[in-house]
DNA sequence: GTGGTCTAGACCACA
DNA sequence: GTGGTCTAGACCACA
């Protein structure tokens, strides 16, 4: 992993983990890497990594428990909820992009159905 | 504008210029501003233009006369083109985001359709 | 190596190193000198060698490997195509040279032939 | 006419006369341009001018005549024999060019051939 | 150590 | 004034 300057790499790390949670790689209740490990791993300082937890925390996305860890949270819901939000962004951008270049809505999905012929999935 | 370091700034100048090409806020054969005050308008070296301005002609989107300036081609072909492959890009990566997140084809269009549903254009 | 003044420097390092490749003193795959090295031997600015090299890669003549090194393309047919063009260049100029001294196609062969009577090869 | 600094400016100048000699644009016995108006023309020193048109002379190219200006020899053979040795280190560069791309005489003479069969003249 | 980018500043060619 | 080249020197990414 590679940080740019756009964002805060507090925010880069939380969009990491958020991804890993909503691909199921790190799944509802599983124990995240210890803050100094993640933090040895990426280079950055270990005061970074906990204002991501913390942040994620507040976003109830993650829990804390004293002396035991950092967990995914429980609620599937949730999870559910910060998938959708995420895909959210990734399509607001997409048309915000598409119309910048001033492609109307048909274009657009055309444009996309295009693309997409060859995938099965 | 404001450069992050994902890439170089020379590249992100370069696509701002593209940018502003597709969408006729420069028209086919316009002169663009000079090195020297874009460089002063953006706060970056006259050199870092001059690269800019190097790699946008050798890729024929602009051509540069000595003495004169440089200007944009005026080849409406070459620009339409551009546009469609800077659309390409921006649909390629779109995709990329949503499979990551797991969605599939139909409910990729779904996502879009429904975040579409109050444009009217 | 001198430079003259009638084509930019980086230009006569790359016609140079064209040169090395094409006669096999530079051979396929094998690693060019490195930016500093060769901008030390022929006392120009390392810049300039970047440039030189650069504009190689463009050309798919050479490629790089962050931290490893700037090397000869393995693509044989490249470099055969690189040596005819070059070839090209240098008929093209002595029939434009003859030319302007009013010299026609029977009379060019007729020099040529008399001068290279005495070799073998 | 612009200059390089392969070569002295003296030489280029008188490369230039001699050129314009062989192919007739200068005439036998026609007067050369005086030396201060050449020099306005091609913006160096009157000098420079001078020291060609000396040199010139010593090859019995060109014969001044004191008041009235410098001439084209009358000398028709010499003016042949010019034109010859000219063409003779044309032949020698390209031969020399060639040969450094181990070229052989059969593969010259073939090259040009094939560059030449468009040519009528 | 190796290539890649960038700044600062100079000077040139061309119009 | 405008683009083009070059030097000097710094710092970065990658191995």
């Amino acid at each position: 992993m590679d940080f740019n300057n756009a964002f805060p790499i507090y925010v880069q790390i939380m969009d990491m983990i958020k991804r890993k949670i909503v691909v199921n790689e790190l799944k509802a209740g599983e124990k995240l890497p210890s803050v100094r490990d993640i933090a040895q791993e990426l280079k950055v300082n270990p005061n970074t990594i906990q204002r991501s937890y913390s942040e994620l925390e507040r976003e109830e996305i993650v829990f804390s428990q004293r002396g035991l860890g950092t967990f995914v949270t429980q609620d599937l819901e949730k999870i559910k909820y910060l998938k959708e939000s995420i895909a959210s962004t990734f399509v607001e951008k997409f048309i915000r992009d598409m119309e910048s270049l001033e492609y109307n809505k048909v274009e657009i999905i055309k444009l996309l159905n295009i693309k997409m012929e060859g995938y099965n999935e």
